[in-house]
DNA sequence: TAATAAAATGACCACGTGGTCATATAGGGG
DNA sequence: CCCCTATATGACCACGTGGTCATTTTATTA
């Protein structure tokens, strides 16, 4: 139930965005929990109280934040989606991937409330959201792949779901790789430019394709 | 510099073990900042005080749980990579994939500390606490790879950082799918039994040895 | 048993939290 | 000008936190 009330909706529309933000900034750095409302009306320079008036409460401003992360993740990828519609399967999830990197560096403080979501298991609601995420990535690779097998890109004795786990945990990997240091392990994604980047997902998604093993066998 | 002191060690080795227990507990469930002194000593039924008597503060009996967690996935993997020295590249990491389930099964609440661990970017001495976990990932499955290439089993022109890479995520993702249902993606990880996971390990490894595409070129 | 050292205790502290609400302020319409 | 409604305010509340330390209890040694 939670999320903005009218008053919130009535203000200035500037004044909107800058509490967005701000709570952007708060939600990003501290995550749900160690969030605080007092540093936030600290910053912004308004009254505890009207928070609780525009948002009911701590929920409330989260799911606001939240609501405004996943409409921003998904016209994203829609449009990739769109634009490689006549390309062939690796070039799509080469497209994909790149989208997403270039995603957390138009949005790096919405990629790292993700990160924070996914693993702080106790927050209210937290189920509900993380679904929201989910059925979005399972809905969006699967199409992929069924249109991949059958224009003959992948071996049709693949099996759909095996390959929709791989993509999603290497990608997953790879973007969180990019925005935090610990998951680079000696790849060197983390800080790499634009061109290193296009050339590692290049042999990423070659390894994808042809596998560990040589080829006659 | 935390951990225990020596007024912990002296105590009778039955409470250490059970104040060692409850601390996991209190840590699996809560999280490092969420995590509850008062708690703790209300289910053990013992002096707050004496916590800190024994370790200083909250994070030093932190880095003990953690220290203890470190050591009982390394003796588990150590073990493994042993014990299948003479087989083939894809029996090996398949065993090691094994034993990740396994150690989810015997210590289920490590693995959450674990979790928790990695997203909480603000705890002290995070940085220090997660290199000692990916240091000990890279120099796990670096000398298996590169052997796997001597061997014969993995193709010499693949990257071996790519590969590692590739290995860490799917298994990686794999065991967080085992333990978290968010992470399973219709895969049909989590809650599957001990002879499915066997069936999905093998498949998955198949994945990853012949790739996506066809056989012909 | 007396003396000494080690371990256990819990009342207490300062602090930050999410949330409340009576009151003040502002803005429009009559 | 007054009235009424929508908005803004911040002092205040109850609570839980990590941490302290003077005091008591227990164990060990002489």
């Amino acid at each position: 139930m939670p999320g903005a009330r009218k008053t919130f909706f009535r203000l200035d529309s500037e004044k909107q965005k800058r509490i967005l933000s701000a709570a952007i900034d708060e939600f990003a750095t501290w995550g749900f929990h160690r969030a605080s409302i007092n540093r936030l009306v600290g910053v912004l320079g308004i009254a505890k109280g009207s928070i609780f008036q525009y948002f009911g409460n701590k929920e409330g401003l989260f799911s606001y934040v939240f609501d405004y992360a996943i409409e921003t993740v998904k016209s994203g990828l829609k449009k990739v989606r769109k634009d490689t519609e006549d390309l062939d399967f690796y070039s799509r999830i080469k497209a994909s991937l790149l989208e997403g990197v270039s995603f957390i560096d138009r949005h790096p403080r919405l990629y790292k409330i993700y990160l924070k979501m996914v693993f702080q298991e106790d927050f209210p609601s937290r189920e509900k959201y993380l679904k929201k995420i989910r059925l979005f990535s399972v809905d969006y690779l699967r199409p992929l792949i069924e249109t991949g097998i059958r224009r003959g890109d992948i071996r049709g004795d693949l099996d759909p779901d095996m390959a929709a786990f791989m993509l999603d945990s290497v990608f997953d990997r790879f973007m969180q790789a990019y925005a935090v240091p610990f998951f680079d392990s000696g790849a060197g994604i983390h800080g790499a430019s634009r061109d290193e980047i296009d050339r590692m997902i290049e042999r990423l998604i070659d390894t994808l394709r042809l596998g560990f093993s040589s080829r006659e066998k």
